[in-house]
DNA sequence: CGGTTACGTTAATGGTTACTAACATTCGTA
DNA sequence: TACGAATGTTAGTAACCATTAACGTAACCG
């Protein structure tokens, strides 16, 4: 039984995935660690327009150039794999609100910031946006927790600048309002080529805008 | 050869007494049709909270006291099953805004009315809106056109109307922002107990009201 | 009473799937 | 140049799953 050692799975280092992936000539291993993410572009392509049960290892391999088990040189597993992409994406969106709330002048444009990164995310990744809020169920339990703390602690910004701009609204209302927001913007992709990109941006930020305004009354 | 082989447990005139709704009479047969109601009921539940590909019809019998295979009495397969669920709820939608629009005395009463059915909709029913938004895909093709043309008409029915309420304003605009604020009423089953029922029923529509209006500008 | 209908059971059956094993190939580098 | 790490490949394998087969039973109806 000879063999190289198996991979012991790296369970922490995550080394930042920067190569953008190009068109690679079969056969060669370049590229060190952009096939990963090439790999979660793919496999959210399919999860979100097939569920993620309804996704087999196979066609995420096919759909980026390879065979079946070759995702098992890169991901522990199925479930691996969706639980890394649900959290590269809410520490994304974690990350962005909070870089947003700090950087800015006051609540209102706090706000408006939030918005357009909201907007900017979901028109751009309309794929990872579905199975943010769709798969969630499906993550095992270790890293179903973390992911869920990092979309509470996106909440609670959005909260915490509506609470600075209508002081006298409790805060459990806000937080309803938000998440009503938050579905609001994230039902596009659901309804995509309706109108050209831009005006739909404009669109969805004008109408978030006024319902938050709304709910506050 | 297996003869008669009558199993060492033989079922009492109470078999398996599930905790479940619709008081039936205990053995009987009878009840000419309620078991298809309570199986679609309890598969929604489930294709609500694991996805059509992550339910089996082993999960569904058990769901309702039987076991496995004793659904193909009553629909003829999985996909089936599905079919007449997302053709029911959106014939229900369908006819409900259809029913508004033609006894409403205005634009505004009938665009109150729409609002008022879906929110009730959406909060009354959760796991029903949100298979009928998650998993149209999975419905084979002869029932997927039907389903997706009465969701056309339901959405062509608060288009009718917005457009009567702001008849400068492009269709294609108003139909995007129609998609947007279903969406903002759909998201309330993943955001549920933040407030009581008629709190949050207050508040979705007035949010959705001002969506609209602040979209026909 | 006999037959039909409605509804349920357990045991295959065939296909799909996630995952593992065993075996190449390329390439940087000591 | 030899080695090891990275990254593939093609065969399994065990589990699961939708569906069918064959069989049983209770109630209604003529």
């Amino acid at each position: 039984m000879r063999g190289v050692t198996p991979p012991s799975e790296s369970p922490r280092s995550t080394p930042t995935p920067h190569g953008t992936a190009t068109a690679r000539p079969p056969g060669t291993a370049r590229a060190r660690g952009s096939r990963r993410a090439e790999i979660l572009r793919a496999a959210a392509a399919l999860f979100a327009a097939r569920g993620f049960h309804g996704v087999s290892i196979e066609d995420i391999g096919a759909a980026v150039g390879t065979s079946g088990p070759a995702l098992y040189r890169h991901f522990t597993g199925k479930d691996a794999l969706l639980a890394e992409m649900l959290l590269d994406i809410s520490e994304r969106l974690r990350a962005t609100g909070a870089a947003v709330v700090t950087s800015a002048d006051g609540p209102q444009e706090a706000l408006d910031a939030l918005l357009a990164g909201h907007v900017a995310f979901a028109l751009g990744d309309p794929a990872l946006i579905t199975v943010h809020d769709r798969e969630l169920d499906n993550v095992p339990e270790p890293a179903r927790r973390a992911i869920r703390r990092l979309q509470r602690l996106y909440v609670e910004e959005w909260v915490t600048v509506l609470s600075e701009l209508h002081p006298s609204c409790p805060q459990a209302r806000l937080r309803a309002a938000t998440h009503a927001v938050l579905g609001l913007l994230n039902s596009t992709p659901h309804s995509a080529g309706e109108l050209p990109a831009d005006a739909m941006t404009a669109l969805l930020r004008t109408m978030a805008r006024a319902a938050l305004s709304s709910a506050a009354s």
